[in-house]
DNA sequence: AAGGTTTATGAATGAAGGTTCATAAAATGG
DNA sequence: CCATTTTATGAACCTTCATTCATAAACCTT
């Protein structure tokens, strides 16, 4: 059972939040099934036990893992798209984030990405963290390029969603590249190339 | 040992690469690790040694799968994307033919672009069968770029290979959305905004 | 200080799964 | 027809791995 000290009791000796974040690191480079709680106990130091009381059983976990990065990967690309200014600017500051994330975790590409190749649609709890993800990316973009239309900074004139569309399939398809290669030149190329023919 | 029927010998009851296509389905389906002897024995309808036999191991087994995808699935494209005639309409015959395998194998997304959030490169079997894959693909993009380029079919005048790169990567995101959902709607919105973008 | 509750650690358990062994069957060649 | 080779089938093996049990330790409340 996860628990969250509110009874009294031992406390804990560590830091949950810190060891999620290395589990997120463990299951990007690993994926799902590849990673054991071997590893897990190598990566966080702590007792097999432990990460059950703390987490829940592995399944458990990664669903947490999947949700932490989302919290701060996903939705950081977002985040730059919704900001004010030039919505042209916001959609190149979210490819250059891709792009920089790329270049600091080579070989590991995109934990959603890695997910949905492992998985597809055959786990609910994955698939609804992918689906959500998915969808808060589409309509993030959706929203830049609509922006982007109306104060004249693109001449394409296709729907906002499509546009959205097209770019979550060029990034994921960009990412997966960085996972199999430890070059991320194809997707500078490719983000470049979509760049500089939808962007003005 | 894989064994060709060269010396005598009880002949094969079955035909292997009968065999072959199904177990691609299978793990086009539900991946490697996810997917079990035992179910490779109950769509095949073989025993397990008998499998042993013929394809050598889980591995080895699943290597030939990703070969044998890749000589349907991957080389049809590129035969497409290299025929003479309008380069145009190969492109978009390229991207037509992704869009029908989508809608015949809803849920499977492509083995190629699966395969690749599994493993990344830690197999160097599968991650030399994805690299060459890949390379087919965006030079084959490329060469019908560089022609609708020279025959002043698009007016797109990025590098065919740049171009040739954000289509594969547009291609692999589309097909890996289509592993997750079971309407291939992302993909065909993906596919048709790349076109009426890139295309004149 | 004592009871209750949570965490820490070590060990055991039990199932799943890939590989291998062993024997029978079916074909070819001399 | 006998020897050899390959396939077919059943069973056993052995590793890996997630889960669970059991006991000790630490902390809060009363």
């Amino acid at each position: 059972m996860i628990q969250v000290q509110e009874q009294p009791g031992r406390p804990r000796s560590f830091d949950r939040e810190e060891m999620l974040d290395r589990i997120v690191d463990l299951f990007w480079r690993q994926g799902f099934t590849a990673t054991t709680f071997a590893d897990v106990e190598r990566a966080t130091g702590l007792h097999r036990q432990s990460l059950v009381y703390a987490f829940g059983g592995k399944h458990a976990m990664f669903v947490d893992a999947l949700r932490r990065y989302r919290d701060r990967h996903v939705r950081a690309v977002t985040g730059l798209l919704r900001r004010g200014g030039s919505p042209a600017e916001n959609i190149r500051a979210a490819f250059d984030f891709w792009l920089a994330d790329a270049r600091r975790t080579i070989g590991r590409g995109c934990l959603m990405v890695n997910t949905a190749g492992e998985f597809g649609g055959a786990d609910g709890d994955i698939s609804d963290v992918l689906g959500e993800a998915t969808g808060e990316l589409v309509d993030a973009f959706a929203f830049a390029f609509e922006r982007a239309q109306s104060a004249g900074e693109i001449k394409n004139n296709a729907a906002p969603e499509d546009l959205a569309r097209l770019a979550v399939a060029c990034g994921d398809g960009a990412l997966l590249r960085c996972r199999t290669e430890r070059d991320p030149g194809f997707a500078e190329v490719s983000f470049e190339t979509f760049l500089t023919t939808i962007l003005n």
